[in-house]
DNA sequence: GCTAATATAGACCGAACGGTCTATATTAGT
DNA sequence: ACTAATATAGACCGTTCGGTCTATATTAGC
């Protein structure tokens, strides 16, 4: 990886909570050049504007989400613990790849009536999530774990819905109580469809 | 109503959507001028800063919805068919009382780590509003439409969860579908909960 | 160690921001 | 109809915004 190739990653892992937390419209250049404590010349040789920049952080954002859910859940064996895996990524705040609560919620509130390519990106983020627990049931259902009866396009629409609900939630009213009811309750359908 | 009253309500009636769809860091008060055609001297007689205009229009935004929510559930009679309506206020975003979608969610995520007064504006209103779910469900576990298992708690919190989830899950992706899919799934349960 | 390429700082720019102020309309009370 | 109170327009202000440009460091190849 090249000095600029550096810096410039550099850089997006330095903006990525500033617009996680504040938004992209809400975060300005000087935040940033705050944040890195570079100058403005520096920021602007590599990232040719603020737009090009806070793309590039929303992906890393989202992109940082998706590789822990993917290790979590491949770490897991049986269907159940990999689903299991997957909620408690969401289950508790802090262990959040990104500080400032989940990306999917953040940018895809700001975006969806103002800007269509980060809409497009959490768009992008959220079918591949739904896509990713269906197949985790279906999977599950293949090999005898799960009843066959368990509608995964169903459920992985339900589960992501909670998640993301509960996320919006229990940032609002800044406690964890409620989340934990949700994934509880999530837990609880899973383990009634164990075959 | 005074002049004076009338043309502060004015503005705000007129700003509410630029906010609920721009959010208050995105929306100037150039847009406000130009929504409401009026001098930038017009405004601030009535409102003597941008944050006190927000607060304003962020509880115009939250009332209106309230305000649909319970007029909607004090004409329907049973309790499954409040909480039928309740839903129904969510299940089609052509319903929504502002446009730009739901409040709670549009405030809710933009507030939460930077602006503390409408954070708990926002709180407020979903307490209230699961305070409202639960209420509908334990009168109609005295009256006996619902059976006495019906947790009332723990539905309240599901379901406002999967609508919030749902309409967040619904802008992002520019479709009804899911939110269809959800709705009908509470639905569902509710029924189930029938004596 | 010299040189060519690259990376960076910071002064600078116009536009847009939130907000003020005064002169002028407009209103309401008598 | 006159006057006192109120409401409004729009010029103006300092600040901050995203973005540019040039002079200077810093790097990498030879």
């Amino acid at each position: 990886m090249s000095k600029s190739e550096r810096t410039r990653q550099f850089i997006i892992e330095q903006s990525a909570p500033l617009f996680n937390r504040k938004g992209v419209a809400g975060t300005a250049m000087s935040d940033v050049m705050a944040a890195t404590k570079m100058a403005k010349g520096g920021l602007y040789g590599h990232f040719e504007s603020k737009d090009e920049l806070s793309f590039a952080v929303v992906d890393y954002n989202l992109g940082k989400l998706v590789e822990k859910v993917n290790d979590v859940v491949n770490r897991a064996v049986t269907a159940k613990d990999k689903l299991f895996a997957f909620l408690g990524v969401f289950s508790n705040p802090m262990q959040f790849p990104v500080e400032g609560g989940c990306p999917m919620l953040n940018f895809g509130t700001e975006a969806d009536d103002t800007n269509p390519v980060i809409n497009q990106k959490v768009k992008g983020t959220i079918l591949s999530a739904q896509t990713k627990i269906a197949a985790i049931i279906d999977k599950g259902i293949s090999s005898g774990e799960f009843k066959q009866g368990f509608d995964a396009g169903e459920f992985s629409i339900k589960m992501l819905t909670l998640i993301e609900g509960g996320t919006l939630i229990g940032r609002v009213l800044q406690t964890n109580s409620q989340m934990g009811i949700i994934v509880n309750l999530l837990k609880k359908e899973i383990e009634q469809q164990l075959a």
